[in-house]
DNA sequence: GCAAAAGTGTTTGGGATACACCCATGC
DNA sequence: GCATGGGTGTATCCCAAACACTTTTGC
């Protein structure tokens, strides 16, 4: 391949939608930007991806120094996004910006008044077109959880099955009939009982249940 | 953002994935490497982007002079497939390339040995990780062919209900019921009957049918 | 005993599947 | 009249949706 003038590459950039469930609500990871452009305003955390490092490796060093949360061990699913182009983010005027979603349970990012997790619900105001791309990857989300396991990476080891329907709940944003639910989801055979009951409270102890496995899988059939 | 060295970017490149029916086959559109690396091997069509241009300006020019195709009028639809992250792609040692596919009808490249449509069924050995670039274009395909109206990209303006199932048929690679495709697909109320018939040969004419929008939508259920 | 969450079945409607014959035309 | 593809209906099954009461516990 020839030009007639020497390749510049675009400045490529990687971003995180890092979701878990907070009391019983969708939440995902955001970062106060420390500098222009956007100084101040929330952002989805993310950096520069250099030569010489993948997309993946590039996201988890980043993640890792700007939250302090790391991705092979807080996270229980990735998978890429999109690809965004984007023309204000850069001084040099262009960038490519490749996403990533994450889900996981008990992120514990670093102290700091500047990196916190926040209800999908009641987002502050984002930087650049992040509210856009936090609406994507919840779609993404919703469409995950109703045709494949992906629901195992928000739960711990061992749940019942009212923590389950509530983390569907969460995450589709509407209520789901007891009875079917359990009907239905039993049904999938994705998770089996186990000897244990969780005891909470002046009222009946309910049976913890566990993933067949922690993979991501294909549902037979679609889930609601 | 601080950087102790400067930065620079790997190498951007954008790939395309074009389907479309020949003979009824599912068919896709190759050309042959004119350089190192794979010289002479089948590859899907791609290269460089520079700075200053998005990924779509940038595989739209591309594929015009490679293969004179043209994005815009050629496809009837196009969306971006996944970004993959290559080490082996360029002699930088890195490179990251955007992928998007695309889905038309009646397209016909600029006549070259270099340039051509293959069957799915019986691709060349191909450069790259192309090959399973084609499948994940192929398996999103079928997919988006379940859930959306999607296969209007593949059909002339007015089609009968034989070449629409044989549109299915051969991108889903099964046969299906013709009085049931028939009875699910009209139950979506997606096309509605024209005037016209078409004849060709000794039988029965067939109804034309169009669709009621030529952009994509979402089924109310989904389809297969 | 009472408050609070866990757990459990049946009925009904609609879409999915399986399946075979008549119709309109050109030659 | 015959070969060729176009066009049509019914019976069955399974899943989805709607819906309310009993059980077990802590206090």
């Amino acid at each position: 391949m020839k030009y007639t003038t020497p390749y510049i590459a675009p400045t490529l950039t990687v971003d995180a939608v890092i979701f878990q469930l907070i009391d019983s609500a969708l939440n995902v990871l955001l970062i106060r930007r420390p500098n222009e452009p956007f100084k101040d305003s929330w952002a989805l955390p993310g950096g520069y991806n250099p030569v010489g490092e993948t997309t993946v490796d590039a996201l988890t060093r980043i993640i890792k120094e700007k939250t302090g949360v790391v991705i092979d061990t807080d996270l229980r699913y990735i998978e890429q996004l999109y690809t965004f182009d984007t023309v204000a983010r850069d001084p040099r005027g262009h960038a490519v910006s490749v996403t990533y979603t994450g889900y996981g349970r008990e992120i514990t990012p670093a102290t700091d008044d500047a990196i916190a997790f926040f209800p999908v619900s009641r987002l502050p105001d984002l930087a650049y077109d992040h509210a856009e791309i936090v609406k994507y990857a919840h779609e993404r989300l919703i469409s995950k959880l109703s045709y494949t396991n992906a629901v195992f990476a928000f739960l711990p080891p061992t749940f019942t099955l009212a923590e389950l329907q509530s983390a569907y709940e969460a995450i589709f944003g509407h209520e789901l009939d007891k009875r079917n639910f359990r009907k239905k989801f039993l049904s999938l055979n994705l998770i089996h009982e186990t000897t244990e009951m969780k005891r909470t409270g002046a009222h009946r102890p309910a049976r913890l249940y566990e993933f067949n496995t922690q993979t991501l899988e294909s549902l037979p059939r679609s889930f609601d």
